[in-house]
RNA sequence: GCCCCCGUAGCUCAGCGGACAGAGCAGGUGCCUUCUAAGCACUUGGUCGCAGGUUCGAAUCCUGCCGGGGGUGCCA
C-alpha cells in the first residue's frame, strides 16, 4: 500500500465539513501524520454492517506493516490521535485493526441543516478548476440521428453537467461528421435532383439513394469523385450545397437535442471540416518532430507498442496514399487545437468502445508530439446497445432505429402508464409527465450501468415503475413534493434542529450527506452510473423513511419540522442529482 | 496470431485490496379507514468462469487457461 498517494477529495472551505467521508479522511490523515510522522491513506469506507458503526477507517493494517508494529496497536494509536470534536459518538478498534466510527446524531442533524441551507446541498466546488473539453454526440451530417448516437449524447451530457456543477470550465465539442468523401455523392445527387440542400424532409432517404447510385452507376460515381475534388477545392456552388446540407442536418440535430433535453447548442459544434485549415500545419509539426514516415505510399506515425496482425508496427495513417488526409489527421489537429486554443487540461472523448484502439494510438502520437504535457486525454468508452437477440439493436426490418422514433415510442408508452396511474392530472400535465418519464426512462437506462458494458434495450424495464428506474426515482421525488405542498398549506415549516433518531431516519441522513462524494467520484471517473447508484440509494432510503417515520403526523411539532427539513433536502438532492444526469423531475405524477 | 473489454444469485447488474459478497427484477409471505401502494417490510436464491500466485487479508492485484464480444494499415 502506497502511503504517499492520498485521496483527493474536495471539501468546501465554508467552515464545518458536512461530508462525513471527507471529514474522516481529513481527520484520519491528520491523525496518522501526527502519529507516524508521515501520511498514509486512512482508507475510510462506509460500514457495511450496523455493528461496525457508520464508517470505518481501515488503514491501520497496511500501516502496521510499514511501521512494523501490531495492527491493533496502530489502530489504537490512530484513535488516540483522532480529533473529531463532537462529531463522533463512539470510536472503537475492532477485529484485526479496524477503526469503527459512529457519528453523533446531533452532529448528523447539524450537518443536514447545513446542507439544507446551502444552495449547493453540501457539494463542494473543486479547489482547482480544470478546463475540460468534452467531445460528445457527434452525429453525421446528412444522416438522421439513430440509436448509435444515443449513448454518446446522453452520457456526454450527464458528464458535462456534473463537471460544470463542480466548478470546472467545461467546453462542449460536438465533433460533427460534416466532411469526407461521402459528400461528393450526396451533393452530386442533389444537383441531379435540382435541389440546393435545404428543406430536405428525409435525410436518410437522400443518403441511401445517393449511396445506391454510387454503387450501381459508374458514371455517377465518377462525377461524385470529381465533386469531392470540387468541394475540397472550394468551388462556390458545391460549397453552397454543402453548407445547406450541413445547416439542414443541424436543424434536425437541434430538434433531437431539444427533445432529449440535452445542453448542446449550435455554438458547440466544431465539426471535422473546422479542422481542414489546420491539417497542413499539424502534419508539418509532426514531420518536423520526426514522428512521420512514408510507408506503402501513406504518411504514417508509428507510436511504439502497437503492432498489427503480423507483428509489424501498426501505423496511424495521417495522410493517405491518395494524398488526402484521413480521420487521424483531423483527430490530431483537434487534440492540438483543444490543448493550444481551448487550453484544455482534460479532454474526454465520449465515443464507442470499439474505437479504443484508435484513441490509444492517437493519444500516444499526441504524447510523442508533446501536446499532452499536463493534459489528461481520456477515451470515455461505452458499449453497444443490443436488441433482444444479443445483436446490435435494430428494427424488425433490420434497419437502424431512428432516434426520433425511439423517443416517440418512449413517450407514448409512458403516456399509457400516466393515463392509467394519474388520470386526475390535466391533459397538458399528463403529457408533460409522459415526456419526462419516457425520455427520462430512456436516458436513465443508458446511464445506470457501467458505461463500458453493452446492454440489451428493453422497454418494459426502462419504464418500469419499480426498481432502479427513472420512473421510480421521479415518483419518489413527486411524493415528497406532494407532501411538502401539503405541509405548506397547513402552515408547517421545515426547521431544525434536525432529529436523527429512528434507524430509517439515520440511514436517510447518512445517504443525504453522501451527495458531495457521489458527485465528485462521478466526475473523477467520468462514470455517470455512480451518480445513478447514489440517487437510487437516496430514493430507497427515503421511501423506507416515509413508511416508518410519519412526517406531517409526527408526534411533536419539533419532530415534524425536523422531518420536513429532511424531506425537503431529500427532494432537492433527488432533483439536483437527476438534473445532473439530464433527467427531469415532475412536481406531481 | 496479437491487442482491448466483459464473465458475480434464475435474469439484469453494483461492488474492483479489508470483517459473514450487495441491489433491482423474477419467485414466496405479509401490508392501503393513516403524508401519492408508480410504494413498503420480511423471505428463497451465489464453488464472485477455472487454476495457480502475491498479501496478515483477493470478487477486487499478477500469470496462465476457458467462454463471449470487439479491434487489428489507408471508413470514423
Amino acid at each position: 500500500m502506497n502511503g504517499l498517494t492520498l485521496p483527493v477529495r474536495a471539501t468546501d472551505d465554508g467552515g464545518q465539513m458536512r461530508d462525513p467521508l471527507a471529514l474522516l479522511e481529513a481527520a484520519g490523515t491528520a491523525a496518522i501524520t501526527a502519529a507516524f510522522g508521515r501520511p498514509f491513506d486512512p482508507v475510510v469506507r462506509r460500514s457495511q454492517r450496523e455493528q461496525f458503526g457508520d464508517f470505518q477507517i481501515n488503514g491501520a493494517m497496511a500501516i502496521a506493516k510499514e511501521v512494523g508494529r501490531p495492527p491493533r496497536e496502530v489502530a489504537q494509536t490512530i484513535v488516540d490521535h483522532l480529533s473529531l470534536g463532537d462529531a463522533v459518538e463512539k470510536v472503537e478498534v475492532a477485529g484485526p485493526g479496524f477503526v469503527n466510527v459512529t457519528l453523533r446524531p446531533s452532529w448528523l442533524g447539524a450537518a443536514v441543516e447545513a446542507a439544507a441551507s446551502d444552495a449547493r446541498l453540501g457539494v463542494a466546488v473543486v479547489g482547482a478548476p480544470e478546463t475540460v473539453v468534452v467531445d460528445y454526440s457527434s452525429p453525421n451530417v446528412a444522416k438522421e440521428m439513430h440509436v448509435g448516437h444515443l449513448r454518446s449524447t446522453v452520457i456526454g451530457d450527464a458528464l458535462v453537467r456534473v463537471l460544470g456543477y463542480l466548478g470546472h470550465q467545461v467546453v462542449r465539442q460536438n465533433h460533427l461528421g460534416d466532411w469526407g468523401t461521402q459528400f461528393g455523392m450526396l451533393i452530386e445527387h442533389l444537383v441531379d435532383q435540382g435541389l440546393d440542400g435545404g428543406g430536405i424532409a428525409d435525410l436518410n432517404a437522400l443518403y441511401q439513394e445517393a449511396s445506391q447510385r454510387f454503387k450501381d452507376d459508374e458514371s455517377f460515381a465518377e462525377r461524385a469523385r470529381k465533386r469531392v475534388v470540387a468541394l475540397q477545392g472550394g468551388d462556390p456552388s458545391t460549397l453552397a450545397r454543402w453548407d445547406a446540407l450541413v445547416a439542414e442536418s443541424q436543424r434536425h440535430f437541434e430538434m433531437g437535442y431539444a427533445r432529449l433535453g440535452v445542453t448542446l447548442e449550435p455554438g458547440d459544434v466544431r465539426g471535422e471540416s473546422f479542422y481542414n485549415s489546420l491539417l497542413d500545419e499539424t502534419v508539418a509539426e509532426l514531420e518536423s518532430l520526426g514522428l512521420l514516415r512514408m510507408d506503402e505510399g501513406a504518411l504514417c506515425a508509428f507510436p511504439p507498442g502497437f503492432t498489427g496482425r503480423d507483428g509489424t508496427p501498426l501505423p496511424l495513417i495521417v495522410r493517405k496514399s491518395d494524398g488526402g488526409y484521413g480521420y487521424a489527421a483531423t483527430d490530431l489537429a483537434a487534440i492540438r487545437y483543444r490543448v493550444r486554443e481551448l487550453r484544455a487540461t482534460r479532454i474526454a472523448y465520449v465515443v464507442d468502445a470499439r474505437q479504443g484502439h484508435h484513441f490509444a494510438m492517437l493519444f500516444a502520437v499526441a504524447q510523442q508530439a508533446g501536446w499532452l504535457e499536463g493534459v489528461r486525454a481520456e477515451h470515455v468508452a461505452f458499449g453497444t446497445i443490443l436488441g433482444p437477440d444479443g445483436r446490435p439493436f435494430r428494427t424488425r426490418e433490420g434497419d437502424t432505429v431512428k432516434l426520433a422514433d425511439l423517443l416517440s415510442e418512449a413517450v407514448e408508452r409512458a403516456a399509457a402508464v400516466v393515463a392509467d396511474k394519474s388520470p386526475e392530472l390535466s391533459d397538458a400535465e399528463q403529457a408533460a409527465v409522459a415526456r419526462a418519464v419516457g425520455i427520462g426512462g430512456v436516458k436513465y437506462f443508458d446511464l445506470f450501468n457501467d458505461r463500458v458494458k453493452d446492454y440489451v434495450f428493453d422497454w418494459d424495464r426502462m419504464l418500469a415503475k419499480e426498481g432502479n428506474t427513472a420512473p421510480y426515482l421521479q415518483y419518489a421525488h413527486a411524493r415528497i413534493r406532494s407532501m411538502l405542498r401539503r405541509a405548506e398549506a397547513e402552515g408547517c415549516v421545515p426547521a431544525g434542529p434536525v432529529v436523527v433518531e429512528h434507524p430509517a431516519e439515520r440511514a436517510l441522513v447518512l445517504a443525504l450527506l453522501g451527495f458531495n462524494d457521489a458527485v465528485h467520484t462521478t466526475a473523477q471517473h467520468l462514470e455517470p452510473h455512480r451518480l445513478c447508484t447514489y440517487v437510487f440509494e437516496v430514493a430507497s432510503e427515503f421511501t423506507a423513511f416515509y413508511e416508518s417515520c410519519p412526517v406531517l403526523r409526527a408526534e411533536s411539532d419539533a419532530l415534524r419540522s425536523s422531518r420536513l427539513l429532511v424531506a425537503a433536502l431529500t427532494a432537492r438532492v433527488l432533483a439536483t442529482g437527476l438534473d445532473l444526469l439530464g433527467i427531469e423531475t415532475p412536481e406531481r405524477m
